[in-house]
DNA sequence: GTGAAAGCGCTAACAC
DNA sequence: GTGTTAGCGCTTTCAC
């Protein structure tokens, strides 16, 4: 009587052997297709086993092989449309090659992602996939890394962590949208930021990070702010629009740059809920978009071609990003010992309906 | 040497012992928290286990204890912004009971779901909460019930499937939205509709199905059918508009309904993808919400308020049906055995700007 | 080709 | 209180 076992009367595999008349180490062997086996002997095994409906007990084998053909993965939202669809390519790659996919939410808090990342290690997932909530707290992944657990960063990378890391280059992708609009003669570029992430004006005259050095939203500041300065055009602290991360905020902090005593000719925005805001900010301003007002929307989401006018959009390759994610870890769990890879996915500049000329340009 | 262990040199429960000087026994009562252990032992152990990083293998403690504390959840599509937000409230609800999620997707595919449930039985997941397929082929999950495994199905009801349901009354929600358009005045209402569970208007004059006897889209179909009888209005196949699954097909199908010799004069959708279409093909077609043509869409979805003029919509409780699915699955492993439940949670019809009364009417 | 035996890391009786 | 012992179900030497 071992208590309240969950599976019960489950058949192993020693019931197995019992009802083909082998040793366990038979059935085992016929069962898992390794080892020499005679052919009726496999056959023997095999019938008892359908039979039975037996079915392996992967812990059992876990506990000996070493691995659970199984990832953790860590995203700040399973509801975020970006995640959603990141993991959905993370998932396909997985499955493709036998792996499960353990999924949490640290809800971009830090404490939450420890949690985490201890438990699934606990659980001895083959390898995570994490999305880190910060570039710089990063003691539990360094400790894992270091624990020999193959770890690859998404859409944000950690300078700390020994990892590869997969992303887009956030800060190329903002520079070239405000290089667009400063083409159509823009000098008044506002950009809806999130205020976690947001840097003053003046500290973004000299920062020159990386792809894989911050958060996205503050790479998008930076690029911004490059976009700017590339176009001769001022950096000033009143374009800077931080917000909660809410579309509330961010529609109040959209319609203050168009009432800006210079307003804002056009709107930048660095992730689809800022967008939602901003959107919401031109309609209840009573402006238009393009006559009056220019956006561009960072990520593409299907309900960008739905407002009128369609959105112009800097789109990224979201499901690919978690697709080759989960090939780095693939290729790491396969004995891939070389030096972490960065991995820069290219994004893409759709142009449509809600970007044209500077109003009386 | 054990070949190619994925967690080398990970201390084990022997290691914090030797360095406490205790025997293993006594180790993993302090660690556990279970048992008797002496104030001055617990402090040994408790001090050797965090200078050795010592990190329990709950594979190991599983395959004694019989449970794993870990779920199965498989869903259609994890990027589908409804699964997205049911998972969100499913994995809230786990972690708060300290379960983890394994994430699968079905793609609606019988055979996947399948797989996925024999794989996430052998890793001997704890319980499994599934939004089926199919109410029909469901041997594979019958085959799991008798094995004693909890499943609560999401969604959509399984009759054959000893098992508790959460789902809404989708027959009931769409009876309501068609009366609505009913009164004011709307006599050609049409519905886009997924061909795959749709039915000629002759078969809907007498189906009755319960709210968990059918894929919601069919039952969303039924109670469009309940509503126009309700009302005194025909029930004709011209205004079941099927479609692929897909926003293009969507859109052509909806034009095609504006372009009746008798034209729809309001439209309903069954689903947000459908939604997309719908409007794609108001806007395509000309016609001007609510004046025109009136729309009411289900699900609400944060861009149901961003176009113009903002939806009105049907709207599922979706993260509560989640949250609620696993509480139910939790009282099962707590020791529930009760009778199948079935749980029926309440949707909203929210009036905004797309419905008004019929042209000229 | 097949069986016996050892053991993965842990918990749970059972003694003492 | 603590240690000893016996497994959980499986894979894997190592003999034969």
């Amino acid at each position: 009587m071992t208590g309240r076992r969950r599976h019960p009367d489950q058949a192993t595999i020693h019931d197995v052997a019992a009802a083909a008349g082998v040793s366990r180490a038979t059935a085992a062997r016929a069962l898992g297709g390794y080892g020499r086996v005679s052919d009726e002997a496999r056959d023997r095994v095999t019938a008892a086993a359908t039979s039975l409906g037996y079915r392996p007990n992967t812990l059992a084998r876990s506990m000996i092989t070493g691995t659970t053909h199984t990832i953790g993965v860590v995203v700040a939202d399973i509801e975020n449309p970006f995640f959603a669809r990141a993991v959905r390519g993370i998932a396909d790659a997985a499955h493709a090659a036998g792996l499960e996919v353990i999924l949490a939410n640290s809800d971009e808090d830090v404490a939450k992602e420890r949690t985490a990342v201890g438990v699934l290690f606990q659980k001895r997932v083959d390898g995570l996939i994490v999305a880190p909530a910060s570039t710089e707290d990063t003691s539990h992944l360094v400790d894992l890394v270091e624990r020999g657990l193959p770890i690859v960063l998404l859409d944000r990378g950690a300078p700390t962590v020994r990892a590869d890391v997969v992303v887009v280059d956030n800060q190329r992708a903002a520079h070239g949208a405000i290089s667009h609009l400063a083409r159509l003669g823009h000098r008044r570029i506002a950009i809806i930021a999130e205020a976690d992430t947001a840097l003053p004006a003046a500290e973004l005259a000299t920062a020159q990070p990386g792809p894989a050095d911050a958060m996205p939203s503050r790479l998008r500041l930076v690029g911004w702010a490059a976009g700017l300065r590339a176009a001769d055009l001022p950096v000033t602290d009143d374009l800077i629009r931080r917000t909660r991360y809410a579309r509330a905020a961010a529609m109040e902090q959209t319609v203050a740059a168009l009432e800006l005593d210079d307003p804002a000719t056009a709107i930048f925005t660095t992730d689809s809920t800022m967008t939602l805001g901003a959107v919401d900010g031109i309609v209840a301003s009573g402006r238009r978009m393009p006559d009056d007002v220019s956006l561009v929307a960072f990520d593409d989401l299907e309900w960008t071609t739905l407002v009128q006018p369609p959105l112009t959009v800097v789109a990224q390759p979201v499901y690919e990003l978690g697709a080759t994610a989960t090939r780095r870890l693939l290729a790491r769990l396969a004995g891939d010992e070389g030096p972490p890879e960065l991995i820069v996915l290219e994004t893409s500049f759709i142009l449509r309906g809600s970007t044209g000329r500077v109003p009386g340009g």
